[in-house]
DNA sequence: GTCTATAACGGGATAGAC
DNA sequence: GTCTATCCCGTTATAGAC
């Protein structure tokens, strides 16, 4: 429950009392269950970041062992990556734990780190095997900015008032990610000329 | 000087006190001043985000003006929609006020609107134009991709521990945005098979 | 284990002196 | 106009009854 909460009004703007209020509990609970607000939201990240990056690596498993010995494809290792949060999200409005992103960065930088370091190693070093036209650096850096786009996907503020954009099934929201970003990981190499 | 408060800690999590102590005044300054926090910060966001948007549609008119008919392409279409506020940032670390999209999308939406609404549309016109092959809401919705990636690249959180990043001066990180995103841009359309 | 009651604190806002 | 002092509220956290 408390996700939903933290998404709508960040963590600094969600009291415990919300969060108790939603649950039909008393503020007393979560001290005697958690300890502090800080402890109940590192548990609600990783109660839900682990399911949403479990269901990623195995897709990404999937994927590279039917791959042949040269690895998959670009856009395989991104519908790896989006499949699963965008579609929690479209579904249910659940995203996981993407309401962290949007804390200030020095204060949960550790948590992400600890949640999602493993998986985004995993999928960084499938995309350098896919993509040897680019440095290792080069790549890590094009995959942060999918990361940015995802982040924003998720946060729902992906809205245009005079200018609506088009309805899509789970699937082609899907296929918009992973087509345009693959174009984007896969844009020659930037040599800077100064 | 409440900039850098708001995108280190979010609007939420930075009290008044904090502010007026880092400007040397009181607490009451503010109030006189501004009449609340959320006037305040409301200030904070058109003083800061005026000057950028002003200077990215100066970029626009430009290259607008030296372009033929057919109107300019996009690498030069989205670098007049990075530069600024790259280069802004890089410097010194100001942003303009991208901390108004890492707060809770319903309660700072309509500002967004105010403040970013007439350059943005500015800017998906001239994408509109640049990109025939894409229906007007097609190019909204990259658009969005490209917005979510300016956001990520000014939260600062574009670091991988185990994997660094190229430095790159400012040219250089624009000329990755550009080049990448417009690759992205142009990618054909997606049709749902669905 | 879950509640009520309350402590201890920090927040935004305001009154009133100067 | 800018300060000090204060109000009043909501917050996290805890103590203790049950």
């Amino acid at each position: 429950m408390a996700e939903r909460l933290f998404d709508e009004r960040g963590i600094a703007g969600t009291s415990l009392r919300a969060v108790t209020a939603k649950a039909g509990v008393n503020v007393a609970a979560v001290h005697y269950h958690f300890g502090s607000k800080e402890d109940l939201t590192r548990a609600v990240v990783l109660r839900h970041a682990g399911p949403v990056n479990a269901e990623r690596l195995r897709r990404l498993d999937a994927i590279e062992a039917e791959a042949g010995p040269e690895g998959p494809r670009v856009e395989s290792i991104l519908e790896a990556f989006f499949r699963a949060p965008v579609q929690l999200w479209t579904e249910g409005g659940a995203t996981g734990a993407s309401f962290l992103f949007h804390e200030p960065a020095e204060r949960i930088q550790p948590l992400v780190e600890e949640v999602m370091g493993e998986m985004a190693s995993r999928f960084l070093a499938a995309l350098v095997r896919a993509l040897p036209h680019l440095e290792p650096g080069e790549v890590a850096e094009r995959f942060q900015l999918v990361i940015g786009v995802l982040i924003h996907v998720l946060s729902g503020r992906m809205r245009w008032e005079p200018q609506p954009i088009p309805a899509r099934s789970v699937d082609g929201r899907i296929r918009v990610l992973v087509d345009t970003l693959a174009a984007a990981m896969r844009a020659p190499a930037i040599e800077e000329s100064s």
